[in-house]
DNA sequence: AAACCGATATATCAATTTGATACATTTAAT
DNA sequence: ATTAAATGTATCAAATTGATATATCGGTTT
């Protein structure tokens, strides 16, 4: 994932190495990390696949500058065309650069997202109905308190991101 | 990580190294994901610190059961004592055990948190107002709603949590 | 009883990632 | 002119991932 988010930060123009983990910690850091040890080998496949070029700065300096290629933001542009998935938070790198995407693609997986929000709340509330009963039927049900409290969190959760990606999808104000 | 979550779990009982992953997966596996490339070297550090034992049953299965020893027990409560941070979701696997942990602590370390999430919500409110004035004076600001769209995920997910925490604190019906 | 299948169980491995540190240069401030 | 802070790349041991290999158990079918 580190290869999709520096060719996304490099859309907007040449970057050095530095720069692409800094606009990623100040933008998208909220939820994907990102370290040199990741970033710098990442830069370099990326070279040597065709999809970055490097430059070095004609100045002394130990700098190097990145640029996409037309197969780095084709391959770029295909990544953020598939269908939205919240695995390790990538619908949320996604949708960072989804001003990218064009309108059609984009409404058709923010609604294909919303719709398994829907089903995971729908087989949460299940669950919770289940669980409630079975704890209603122990003595020391206080005692698990804490340990169901994660499922309940769970649900809030989803709620949540339903809550949010209607609103996206109806391009309301945020 | 992988090492509290096995001890955590194998504080109600013996368990095999496959029922340990069961378990997580069924639990906290909303948040938290284990490998058995990472599970099992756990669970041998573990054996060879003296946290837990190794059992082989007797039937000529190839399964070893774990148990935790005191020291395990013991070292795994000073891990739940300490300050909640949700640095990699840590505040939701130590929720998951907090019945386990003394009233007073327990209390004391929610309140800390909700507290830093307070904070945190503050911090973004003013980076929203800030980021909205500059969006205001651009002609083209359609253009990155998606881009901005994420503070707002960020801000809508603080808030969220600090609701949850609130009822958590208060021990009300989730 | 034999064959079969899905669940249970442990182990291993290349590739990747983390978190830390080392080292050099550039910019800004004193 | 000197220092401090920020910018910049690189590297490494240790940990993790995601996948695959291998074997056994319990239950069902033929």
């Amino acid at each position: 994932m580190v290869e999709y988010v520096s060719l996304g930060i490099v859309m907007e123009g040449q970057k050095s190495g530095y720069e692409i983990k800094k606009i990623a910690e100040q933008t998208v850091g909220l939820f994907f990390k990102m370290s040199y040890g990741s970033l710098y080998p990442a830069l370099n496949r990326l070279v040597a696949a065709g999809r970055l070029t490097e430059e070095e700065t004609n100045n002394s300096k130990n700098k190097k500058l990145y640029a996409i290629t037309e197969q780095g933001r084709g391959h770029f542009l295909e990544w953020l065309k598939e269908p939205l998935q919240s695995n390790r938070r990538e619908h949320l790198l996604k949708l960072f650069f989804y001003d990218y995407l064009e309108e059609e693609i984009r409404k058709r997986n923010l609604q294909a997202f919303q719709h398994s929000l829907q089903n995971g709340i729908s087989r949460m509330e299940s669950l919770k109905t289940i669980v409630s009963k079975e704890l209603e039927q122990l003595p020391n049900k206080d005692d698990y308190y804490y340990r169901v409290s994660v499922m309940h969190y769970g649900l809030q959760f989803f709620k949540m991101e339903h809550a949010f990606f209607t609103k996206m999808i109806d391009k309301e104000e945020l």
